[in-house]
DNA sequence: TCAAAAGTGTTAACCATACACCCATGC
DNA sequence: GCATGGGTGTATGGTTAACACTTTTGA
């Protein structure tokens, strides 16, 4: 059944830019692809936006079927359109970054049918399309809006220590950062909750665990608090 | 002479936030549809992507025939893609937003055969489509850019007095700036060049005229500036 | 008892803020 | 000569940045 225009619409497509965090580096989710072109090659999860989906809709579907992850911060990116960027047709792509807690889902993704893995942001493999560019402006992103936006805790587990939380910032912005002023600014927000829990299974001191709440967070940005590291 | 699809494709359009400046307040491009749906109204250009051109592209041809204006700083804002932000068929949209010098460009927009007309940003008309969002989303971000980085000067004329551009961000960001803070702050940068020009036809002491100078900000930023205000 | 990381305070430099008056010019 | 905006300096308080040692725990 075919659908016709009277004029010509290109293909609309949306891709996923997948960060996790593993307390040593930051990684990226890739699928390899099953179908030319590149066949074989590593590209980013993505898809077709159907004909009644929303973008963001489409995205998280994508993200769902490729991959198995279902929550995630999610946040559109660019739209990426060069006339040459797929070599069959014309296709415009709708870029989104996320970020998710790796832990919970590190097993599912690596083990999933459709291969899909990740890779440490350092040392990608080559990409499909233009997806090297796509990835390049999403760390671009994440590393300016780490800064003023506490989006960092949705890399981290539920409950984490402050030293890595420390080292996430140090491996996003790739600059050592000091422990003693990291923690008084930190700590100074107000944004964290200790949970009176301690680190288990480490073989030095236990650091105690602390949640984020984001909550108190629109609390405290209403009265004029701005997150800024 | 139809186009057909084995799968339904979305219809793709750009659409332009073009911001002036007339040191009494911001402005907003609108032009006045001819045709239906919105006939009438009042509402951003922009138009059909075509097949083989690139998004940005589009959008300056768009905003050139529509507006006339050629020279502008145009970014891609966000991508509007609501199933049903166009009552006739799914239409995914790419909007950008711009700032121009509205001097130069304040005669030829306002008579314009199509109806473009410069409204104030703080009293717009009704608009057609999703365009109120798309208007507020890119003056949101306006606001949030103009301060970290130096792309206020897109607004002024070439050459321009301090308290034009303190004035530009007074309303912009909507709060009072202190004069002589403001004159440390902004020519301890160093990015503005002295023209040795004052201005004219004024009615009392004439000011100083400068110029902002991109290259030697690209040669600062690399060094570490970060402009910031 | 040693290794490894947790946790903690103080000082100095810098930057942001607040604030008021004189100057040049056109009318 | 007066009205209008142009142009300038300083003092204070708050914030950031630099820096080293003690504590806890498991092996």
């Amino acid at each position: 059944m075919p659908y016709t225009y009277q004029y010509p619409h290109p293909a609309l497509t949306v891709d996923g830019v997948v960060f996790g965090f593993d307390d040593a580096d930051l990684k990226l989710l890739l699928i390899q692809r099953a179908l030319d072109p590149f066949q074989g090659k590593w590209a980013l999860p993505g898809g077709f936006v159907r004909i009644e989906e929303g973008l963001e809709q489409a995205a998280r579907r994508e993200l769902a079927e490729e991959t198995g992850i279902t929550r995630l911060y999610l946040e559109q990116l660019f739209t990426f359109g060069d006339p040459k960027r797929d070599p069959r047709e014309r296709v415009v792509s709708v870029a989104y970054y996320a970020l998710v807690k790796l832990a919970a889902h590190r097993v599912r993704a690596a083990s999933d049918a459709r291969h899909a893995a990740w890779f440490p942001v350092a040392d990608l493999p080559a990409l499909a399309f233009d997806h090297a560019a796509i990835v390049e402006l999403a760390f671009q992103r994440l590393k300016t809006k780490v800064r003023y936006e506490p989006i960092g805790f949705e890399l981290l587990p539920e409950k984490f220590a402050l030293s890595e939380l420390q080292r996430l910032y140090e491996v996003i912005l790739a600059q050592p950062i000091d422990k003693r002023n990291f923690r008084k600014k930190i700590l100074s927000m107000g944004l964290l909750q200790d949970t009176d829990e301690i680190q288990q299974d480490v073989t030095h001191r236990a650091a105690r665990l602390y949640r984020f709440e984001p909550r108190r967070y629109e609390q405290l940005k209403r009265k004029g608090l701005n997150f800024e590291l």
